[in-house]
DNA sequence: TTGTAGGCGTTATCAC
DNA sequence: GTGATAACGCCTACAA
């Protein structure tokens, strides 16, 4: 009758009369162990069919090789970018990841960080969602001086890692870009300024406007999900306005709303970018695919989650401080493509 | 000085003059306990900072509520929406996902499944790499009888469950749709004829034109990664044909691919759908964009999450047999759509 | 309804 | 180098 029990470090010991210490030792590459008895350690474990258990492991040594990562969403370019970057550090490092969406909902945000905590995680990676205000739902990760590195959507004062791109200082150059091919009435399509991204963004191409003398025009900014129906929504706004009212220009806080308005806009005979110039952000696929293509940041994301999951790695394995560096800040570059080139239509 | 160790039930136990198993069923809801110690317990839980230890539970219960998902790439949209699915399922059911990459390497699929077996997932769900060729390196699963359900790309002969869509049948139904516009000269970009979803979309593609008498002409079937520069190199190729020997239509295995070739098809003033209709599969968010708009088969990537995730914890709560039920076979709809609609422009 | 005791599989700490 | 032993934190017969 075969016995339905694992296999275990005392199996190998019995089978070997060795300790399981010694056992232990082997399998775990212990210098300590005689290069002899590690062989036939190893050999005996593979033909006894062992596998090592993880927590009794982590139970005793109080390390999971486990990384938390916690995002709002997961089915966007962006996040699985940046989730394939985090997995790809992750693995090489030995280290596995869990994986949860907040789906924008804070209270589900607590409980998926409270679960991460039991399963004891050895470090956090973390996106707030839409409607996150403060953080205290991860204080036993810092009570218990648990690493916690922010990426994209970060709070506003903390103690913690955060891996950011110059958010403002993109949407300046975007802003700018598209006053230097002539549009004065540029209008913008934001996100809920609750989240640090979405308010730096606005707060560039307010700047930008200032510096070069142009109003802001209050409805010409519009806040939503950023959604494809936001940017179809946006459209009709548009089209809606008598044609003298109308922006020369849209910059989108990311790809999607500003593809799907250009979509509805050309559907409606507006010529891009000669009647209205338009300009993204996340350089996402699709921003290569409309016609014509679309001018955006690139926000890599694989970098993101490569410099996240580094970041926190190092920190682990005791490479780094993580409370010496507060802030780390990727560069996003601008990407001009022809839906911002006015300049050649001019004569 | 403040002790670092962790909060256990030993000490709501020893706080509440009760002994540490009332504490542990007084925390997972035991019926055995009374309402008011219970509730004695929950608070002092709380006001202590307790935080239950999973693996220590997992340890003595073998069960972890971890899901292994193991799949070839997590950045596709395709892929996301898988996970987004069986995130979302696998959250409600109170279960978590360790997610690992294979970039395609069956190598790193060994590497990463016995890790997952390590960490002991209470099942895996798993795509196969791009050259899997037998998955001996899932025994230890099967012979523990953990639960693997396999999606997408699955495995030919097994005894697990499968979630898949009939591949053949929605690349015969657009096939016969291309015909049906009149086209003739179907060229097919595949992808490698060892995954199945390859092997039988390029069937089904064959049988149609069998069935409506066409020939299979051996260089219209192109077999490459499906990547961008695939589609762009299959342009080029298209291009270098004499214009008499080109197709009139292009089915091929992903939008991407599709999308690209039709790119640069355009820039070489080819007209779609007059000169060569198109047609992709996956019905990825660049079709939408595209122009004309792709038609292509909706593969519903977060209801394939969906029913994978929701099958294997049916399994593991009891609620159904997984060897009862062998494949689950879902919907995937022809999308039609301007790129293959040749009938509007023929007099 | 609550308590006692033993063990899940591993590793750390001593010894030898 | 190797062995004995005691934890790690929790759960579950069994007893009371």
């Amino acid at each position: 009758m075969p016995e339905d029990r694992e296999v275990t470090i005392y199996d190998i010991a019995k089978y070997l009369n060795l300790s399981a210490a010694t056992v232990s030792r082997g399998l775990n590459d212990n210098p300590m162990i005689s290069k002899t008895t590690r062989k036939k350690i190893v050999d005996a474990a593979k033909s006894l069919g062992y596998q090592s258990n993880t927590f009794a492991s982590s139970l005793r040594s109080k390390q999971t090789h486990t990384l938390g990562v916690l995002v709002p969403r997961l089915n966007s370019h962006f996040m699985s970018s940046v989730l394939a970057g985090m997995e790809d550090v992750a693995n090489r490092h030995g280290y596995n990841l869990i994986i949860a969406q907040s789906l924008e909902d804070v209270e589900k945000e607590k409980l998926n960080a409270a679960t991460m905590f039991n399963k004891r995680v050895d470090g956090l990676l973390i996106s707030l969602s839409y409607n996150t205000k403060e953080i205290t739902h991860l204080d036993p990760f810092f009570q218990r001086k648990i690493p916690v590195v922010f990426f994209d959507r970060v709070p506003p004062h903390n103690e913690s890692t955060s891996i950011v791109i110059n958010n403002f200082s993109a949407a300046y150059a975007i802003t700018k870009h598209l006053i230097e091919q002539g549009c004065s009435r540029i209008m913008h399509l934001g996100g809920n300024v609750l989240r640090n991204v979405y308010q730096e963004r606005l707060n560039g191409y307010q700047q930008a406007l200032r510096d070069y003398n142009l109003p802001f025009i209050e409805q010409f900014h519009l806040t939503s999900t950023l959604s494809e129906q936001a940017g179809t929504d946006a459209a009709r706004y548009i089209l809606d306005l008598p044609p003298e009212e109308r922006p020369d220009a849209v910059f989108s806080a990311n790809d999607t709303a500003a593809v799907y308005c250009m979509l509805a806009l050309k559907a409606e005979g507006l010529r891009i970018p000669e009647d209205v110039a338009f300009a993204g952000f996340n350089n996402d696929p699709i921003s290569r695919v409309i016609e014509p293509n679309l001018t955006t940041i690139d926000y890599p994301g694989d970098i993101v989650g490569n410099t996240a999951a580094t970041n926190i790695i190092n920190h682990l394995k005791g490479l780094s401080n993580l409370y010496t560096t507060n802030s780390i800040t990727l560069r996003a570059d601008l990407v001009i493509r022809a839906s911002s080139l006015k300049t050649n239509y001019k004569n």
